[in-house]
DNA sequence: TAACATGTTTGTCG
DNA sequence: ACGACAAACATGTT
């Protein structure tokens, strides 16, 4: 399910279900789920939970946990629901399964440190702090690929999905086609100010059910993200592929590059 | 039914 | 080196 903000979610649910738990069985229940096992788990406890881009962290006493949820992995309190891949067993509290109907999410046991080891290459975070406009060129500016692709690439700046970019470059105003090295500064200004709206908007529904609203039935809480018209100019919504993805704007509010 | 889906990796080609 | 593109993963939803 995740984009940045649903992963932070998870984290800050993992850490209420798991938090200062003692684990007393982690089992693998599908072994087709990409997975690495470098430590034996049990009897360690969960020292903190955290986020890095899109991948989740989970810190013991001599092992990290690594989870990416992919496009469709969802962590839950329990046991025995439909296309469970893996369950955290903890002390005095419920287990935690991984469901992943698509089984492309991940699991990864290893030693300390082997987390920021894996993840060396990719980008820096773009939450929670609201970076200046420079912050934005410095990372995006130097290629001429269109800026949703530069936005969505993990080793320029970490967590940003396929959703994000459409609703962030409508937040800018800004046409998703444009060549990312073309950007003016007021307009690098304007980008950095749309992702921390999105994610910060996103971040305090104080509804995790709105945050994984995809395949759960919930109301879209996104501006454009399959919708039909601009919340902001009432004007018809597009809708173009990019990267084989989705994407959508608003042709008023975004101008499109000259050319 | 066919197309599409929140993500990433790998390989090919220009 | 850069960037575009396709395929692969496996299955549910529209």
């Amino acid at each position: 399910m995740p984009e940045l903000t649903e992963v932070e979610a998870f984290a800050r649910a993992m850490t209420r279900w798991c938090g200062g738990r003692k684990v007393t069985a982690l089992r693998l229940l599908d072994p087709t789920v990409q997975h690495t096992v470098e430590r034996d788990v049990l009897g360690m406890t969960v020292r903190s939970v955290g986020r890095r881009g899109k991948h989740l962290i989970l810190s013991l006493d001599d092992a990290e946990l690594m989870i990416h949820l992919r496009m469709t992995g969802q962590l839950l309190p329990g046991e025995g629901a439909a296309f469970v891949r893996f369950v955290l067993h903890v002390q005095d509290a419920a287990p935690v399964q991984l469901i992943d109907p698509r089984r492309l999410a991940e699991l990864h046991v290893l030693a300390p440190g082997g987390a920021a080891r894996r993840l060396q290459g990719l980008g820096d975070e773009p939450y929670p702090e609201l970076h200046p406009g420079l912050w934005w060129q410095t990372r995006l500016g130097h290629t001429r690929r269109p800026l949703k692709a530069a936005l969505m690439d993990q080793a320029l700046v970490a967590g940003l999905g396929n959703i994000a970019a459409s609703e962030i470059l409508w937040r800018a105003k800004l046409h998703p086609t444009r060549a990312a090295n073309t950007l003016t500064e007021p307009e690098w200004s304007a980008l950095a100010a749309a992702v921390h709206g999105f994610l910060h908007a996103l971040m305090s529904t104080q509804d995790p059910e709105r945050l994984v609203y995809i395949h759960r039935g919930g109301e879209n809480p996104f501006s454009v993200y399959q919708r039909t018209r601009c919340p902001r100019c009432e004007g018809a919504l597009a809708r173009l592929t990019q990267q084989a993805r989705s994407t959508y704007l608003c042709p008023r509010c975004q101008p499109a590059p000259l050319g």
